[in-house]
DNA sequence: TTTACTACTTTGCGTCACCAAGTAGCGTGG
DNA sequence: CCACGCTACTTGGTGACGCAAAGTAGTAAA
């Protein structure tokens, strides 16, 4: 598919976006990107994302026993990560701007 | 720059949505892309969209001399291309709304 | 003939989504 | 008690594609 091109570096920002809002657990995560649309989303893919956010000091780690399974890890951002989420978002603006004018033009004289 | 992974896939589609619009070639298309927000687009990026897209049978090229400069390669959307055009549409459409449904939500109560 | 603009090509690199498989804690039903 | 299903995180390999950098080449003006 070239589905998969297209959410390039897109994922990153909204899991970025959605621990903002609150501190969150990697399998929450999941099930709320598949709720968003995000359908085929596999667990392969978010995790990697976890470990680089964090990686990059972009987000922090918690440890906690979960009632129904292994241990989760909570997340949460950091100054950062906050920062960095503001600049993603301008960027994702920026660009996506640029697409529309671009896909939504009609065929004109040229 | 993160920026590079938001263009995968919307690049190839912008370059598709262009050709439709009219039979063109790539420095004009390179031009056109850097006036419509893709600044730091490189030749080196475009070109081997354009070979790509002509493998894939979505284009199709004519060769004509250029009055200012080396042998221009006219571009022009077949049949395919025209379909995958519609779909790519649409698929960066539900993309983007699913993007913009996370990036935009406030930090409500959760 | 040097500079500048037009125009296309090629190579190597790094990032990151995807797939597949694996590990492991917990609960329920047979 | 053990197989199944849900929760939860991990890992390794693959492939797509944007980017930087350099090269080739035609035209025309300085």
């Amino acid at each position: 598919m070239e589905e998969s091109q297209l959410l390039r570096g897109v994922l990153e920002g909204c899991v970025l976006a959605i621990i903002a809002r609150g501190e969150t657990y990697g399998y929450e995560i999941l099930t709320e990107l598949t709720d968003s649309g995000f359908e085929g989303l596999m667990e392969g893919t978010l995790y990697p994302i976890l470990t680089r956010l964090e990686k990059k000091g972009l987000i922090s780690c918690r440890k906690e026993k979960s009632p129904y399974g292994p241990i989760r890890k909570y997340f949460s951002v950091t100054e950062a990560g906050a920062a960095y989420l503001a600049s993603f978002r301008e960027s994702y603006r920026r660009i996506s701007v640029s697409a529309d004018t671009i896909l939504n033009r009609e065929a004109e004289s040229k």
